[in-house]
DNA sequence: CTAGTGATTCCCT
DNA sequence: GGGAATCACTAGC
């Protein structure tokens, strides 16, 4: 049977609270980005959890920068990063102004806008890939460091918005560890994705590079 | 399927 | 100057 998602907006409210209840209640969420050829959705599938200066995984841990200044701002808010020379990353502000912690969006299934985000990532092999890892979603949602900043619960049009959707009981709903962290960071098991779900990306332990002569 | 590596630029120490 | 919340591609099993 199809129900219908719901396509309530979520309010402010729902990302003003701890990041490790907001994270695990964003999967099945849809994320919707407006363009000037269409809107592009995404039911959310795969994401991680960065608690602010707690975390020696998060960005924010070493404190304010201009980088991250997006995340020490209000919940509800998009922490877009520039990564690996080449690749963009969103996240959703969460808990109170200070508490700087954010949730990484890192893989979802397009259930709208399919053929816009086609043309954005030719390589995908099939539409399962389009948005299965965090670099893939931000290209395939048209998600760059213009957004940085961006309100996703502004009243009225805003460019990135987030809708109820139908959710995911909390049975379906894995975590482990997270992904590409090093060091101290890495013990936290915080990543959380639906389970079975076939827009998960795979799990990489990460790997110090080797220098460069 | 897994493991290894080059690409490419920005941020922070 | 070192490394990064990654991806795409290749080789080999």
């Amino acid at each position: 049977m199809i129900t219908s998602p719901d396509r309530t907006p979520l309010p402010r409210e729902f990302f003003d609270r701890p990041v490790l209840e907001v994270a695990p209640d964003l999967l099945g969420r849809i994320l919707v980005r407006t363009t000037p050829d269409g809107p592009i959705a995404l039911r959310l599938t795969e994401v991680e959890a960065y608690d602010g200066q707690n975390d020696p995984g998060s960005h924010a841990y070493r404190g304010r920068t201009a980088r991250n200044g997006v995340m020490f701002g209000p919940p509800g808010h998009v922490y877009v990063y520039f990564t690996y020379g080449m690749w963009f990353c969103m996240n959703l502000v969460c808990g109170a102004p200070g508490r700087a912690s954010a949730v990484l969006l890192r893989a979802g299934e397009v259930i709208e806008g399919v053929e816009q985000a086609r043309k954005r990532r030719l390589s995908a092999r099939n539409d399962k890939e389009l948005a299965k890892g965090p670099a893939r979603l931000a290209t395939a949602m048209d998600v760059d460091r213009a957004l940085d900043g961006t309100d996703a619960c502004a009243p009225g049009q805003t460019p990135l918005r987030v809708l109820s959707g139908t959710g995911v009981p909390s049975d379906q709903v894995r975590n482990g560890p997270r992904t590409g962290v090093s060091g101290d960071g890495a013990v936290h098991p915080w990543r959380f994705w639906v389970a079975d779900d076939p827009t998960v990306s795979p799990y990489r332990a990460h790997v110090p590079r080797r220098r460069r002569s």
